[in-house]
DNA sequence: CGATCGATTGATAGTGCTCAAACGAGGTGG
DNA sequence: CCACCTCGTTTGAGCACTATCAATCGATCG
């Protein structure tokens, strides 16, 4: 094949641009699915027979408890995996908070393919010891930061992962941070309330750290500002340490 | 090789009863690292060039904050690795609560592993998505739990981990519990204070679902009841579904 | 026996939650 | 066109849970 051969979305990435029989195999199995806001692309418990890699849109992963409180583990946007689990049967669901769609893998495609193409079983590991650093990420904001420097290290965090992943990415990262979640999908990826969240927003654009020109959109203004207020340090996952 | 050939420790069985040259080859590279109580294995900051594989004692495994605050990730026993990381730099450290020793790998060799035998990746895929599966289960507990539900899940988290990896493991759970590190580790595990951690083992030796028989044991007495107080459900990452 | 360290218990304060009301944008129908 | 409804967000008041500060207890060790 042609020397500008690209496979699609996240896992082609991770395959690289090398063109062999076992890619060619696995890629076709790929089968693009939309969804739309609200769609549930995986529900708790389903079969963990799949792996959707998203190519446009905005999922939320989340773990759900018997008497319906809702941890969100992340939001995925594109280029990013949604179903990587180690049991039988999924334990979160994954749900639309934006349009898009994905391509949707048989998970014994994946492990075939991990099984049958050295390089991309490397870049796989990798990719599974990415997402596993950014929970730990999110475990010390869980467990250590308060109610603003969490609001305050969410911001940032999308800040750099809309840059990274986001439309037009790579690009360096823009002031503007889009939200299209609730103020309740916040929360619960937080561990707060939504009316915390909303005073901890409130709180930042009366300090002029941000401004909020409608719910669903952020502009840092001061930076170091909110910085200071996340908290000493940035993230152990800042993607290609970019600023 | 015979037919009673095992690898050691838990990338051993990751790798099963197999021979192959790749496999000797990178055993063989294993070297074997004591340490003691208090002794760190990683630094937060170190160049991430190795892997651990603990086959006795316990670690506590850290993300470190640059005022002092501190998030236990987890607790590292028998069988368990220690030092996956994605990026060049550990973004936590490794440091041991009680005397054991490990096998220590170079990174490059375990990568190299990966690229030559595919069964090998396989599996190390899976173990990943174990660790990330329990980190998972950590955030929900992190974000939604009460500090009396993280304290009687974290004695229940024990009991099954104790069972699957503990001394004489894989055996059937028993009800006594070890709990080698201090009552701050615990503490720093479940976002909470030491104080909180310590009312809570009262409350619950109180209300007769544990005994304290001495502050680095707990004997478990009335198991539904705890699991009541841990909120409605156990954890995705119940190992082997025991009970 | 005194010193030290970790754990427990107590008193008080503060952060974030609960309950409740007001607000504003978007949509529908009279 | 405007009244009205709905839904998500913001704001407010009071309270509960957990943190903070401090003292006591108990075990280990010199």
């Amino acid at each position: 094949m042609g020397d500008g051969l690209t496979w699609p979305g996240h896992l082609g990435r991770l395959a690289g641009r090398r063109a062999s029989q076992a890619l060619a195999n696995f890629f076709a199995t790929g089968r693009r699915v939309a969804f739309v806001k609200g769609d549930a692309l995986i529900c708790d418990g389903d079969p963990a027979d799949c792996l959707y890699d998203v190519l446009d849109g905005e999922l939320i992963l989340a773990r759900h408890g018997a008497d319906g409180r809702r941890q969100v583990l992340g939001f995925i946007g594109r280029n990013n995996l949604v179903g990587v689990a180690a049991g039988a049967r999924f334990p979160f669901g994954a749900t639309a908070v934006a349009d898009g769609y994905a391509l949707r893998y048989e998970r014994r495609a994946v492990e075939g393919l991990v099984r049958a193409d050295p390089d991309f079983a490397f870049a796989f590991v990798g990719a599974l010891e990415t997402i596993l650093e950014t929970a730990q990420d999110h475990l010390y904001a869980l467990g250590q930061r308060t109610a603003l420097e969490r609001v305050a290290a969410f911001l940032l965090h999308q800040r750099l992962w809309q840059a990274r992943f986001g439309p037009d990415a790579p690009r360096t990262p823009r002031n503007r941070v889009d939200l299209p979640m609730s103020r309740r999908d916040i929360a619960d990826f937080m561990g707060l309330t939504l009316e915390t969240v909303s005073r901890c927003f409130t709180r930042l654009k009366r300090s002029g750290a941000i401004a909020l020109p409608d719910p669903h959109a952020a502009d840092i203004r001061n930076l170091t500002q909110l910085r200071e207020l996340a908290g000493a340090r940035d993230f152990a996952t800042n993607p290609d340490g970019m600023d």
